[in-house]
DNA sequence: CCATATTTGTCCGTATGTATT
DNA sequence: GAATACATACGGACAAATATG
């Protein structure tokens, strides 16, 4: 019953070895940032390959954020420091097809900003707290601005709460998120509906939220950064909708009340 | 003070503007998984470069998992259906090189089959309830073959918990995650020690999840899943690690008691 | 500052094994 | 089985870019 299974045969063509062992070289911290690896000439030499193939390996290692070459470099290509680049751009991808809907996005950034909320109070140093106030005070100050630079402003904050979470995976989607929540929000509404009130209630909410960090109350930043999103987005959704968010905020953490607030959004 | 900021010119190499034209037509949704591209021949004639050009824009593309080329195929590079692979490798090389901790791969983890769990047990279908029942039951079957197995049979239940919350990006990054945290776990520990006991209990806790499921509660289903996950994973972490990941826990949703459980994963 | 050598980016031609008709 | 079109891989070539003396 149990017979040995083998897999299919696929070809491994010459520029994936190449890029194998090029990049456990890199991962494996043999070759470090900063570092240069060997002219494509050299390399071509060592792996006993033609140029095209080094090439082809090298396209594939960039694509990857791993090296970088320039024209007439005699020194090689470069060994870049290791980014989430790459990993930003996969996700972003995946964002563009997979149909995503609107509350699935929304109800990710909500889990992904309570958590960084929450982390950011638990776990943050002063210089980072130094930074979001920072952050917060320029929000203010962009009140009057155009509704980009107020977004600018609003993501600087975001991400300064996101760097304080000190968790990379949390850091990384939350800020890809945020970005394709702006593009499926940007491209279905013009966004010019009076927009004073609302900068300005978004900037008491954000300073409630900035609050609990100083205060480090996890749980009621969590619940603050929540509600904020909820509120915010809500209007863009069904009334169906809204009920699947609000769900999900019940279960990411202790529910604060939204009702009051969702008088003034649903006729929006 | 506000002065005009300019970026650094940085070539445009024509390969690369071959793989923005293509990656562009399929993530529009112009060219359809299943569809093929033009050959490299005629991709030549049509960007007017040269086959080269061509093919290292091919073998990027090929990289990214957006298309794929066989040798002597006359119906040209085939469009793959997007997946999550590529996602999971940029992950996995972050991961690999110290960049991302396994604290915080754990906290990410725990923090979505949280959610997931949550979700599922809202929104589920009977039909996938059903799903999920027949993947614990294949789980508890595998109880007594290869570790291997056992892990198998464990992430299809999980995948069927994902796939019930009925959120692609949950799904698409835990499933991600899954992976990276079994890579890194069989990486660094042989894993060997008397596992009877621990698949045992694994199951058990498994289908107290489940139950919870069943009965459309949210909240315990949650609670119950990160804590299975946190004592699961206790045991590689160090005990301040441990202390951050329990904070998560409890900001991620109602704790429920785990000092019971602590003292038999603190100790192994 | 200039000249030279080297390297990359790109192109072209060719031989070989492969898949389809 | 044969013919055709294809991808893989190789080698040579030239212009632009870069670094060094």
């Amino acid at each position: 019953m149990n017979q040995v299974q083998f897999e299919p045969i696929k070809p491994v063509r010459a520029y994936e070895r190449v890029v194998e062992q090029v990049e456990m070289a890199i991962l494996s911290g043999k070759a470090r940032p900063g570092e240069h690896l060997p002219s494509e000439r050299e390399l071509m030499a060592q792996f006993a390959v033609s140029r095209s193939t080094v090439r082809e390996a090298l396209r594939v290692l960039e694509s990857h954020g791993l090296v970088q070459s320039r024209p007439g470099d005699p020194n090689g290509p470069i060994v870049l420091p290791i980014s989430s680049v790459p990993l930003q751009k996969s996700m972003t991808r995946l964002a563009s097809t997979q149909s995503l809907t609107l509350v699935e996005l929304l109800q990710f950034r909500i889990l992904l900003e309570g958590a960084s909320a929450f982390l950011a109070a638990e776990q943050r140093t002063d210089e980072q707290l130094a930074k979001m106030e920072s952050a917060l005070k320029d929000l203010s100050g962009s009140a009057d601005k155009t509704l980009t630079e107020f977004s600018q402003a609003d993501l600087a904050f975001h991400e300064a709460m996101a760097e304080a979470s000190q968790n990379t995976l949390v850091k990384i989607c939350a800020q890809v998120v945020r970005g394709v929540t702006l593009e499926l929000i940007t491209g279905k509404v013009a966004r010019s509906e009076a927009p004073d009130d609302l900068m300005q209630s978004w900037i008491e909410r954000h300073t409630s939220v900035l609050d609990a960090i100083r205060k480090k109350d996890g749980l009621t930043a969590a619940s603050l950064m929540r509600r904020d999103l909820y509120d915010y987005y809500a209007p863009y959704v069904t009334e169906e909708e809204q009920q699947r968010l609000r769900r999900l905020m019940e279960g990411a953490g202790p529910a604060l009340p939204v009702a009051d607030l969702l008088s003034q959004t649903t006729n929006g």
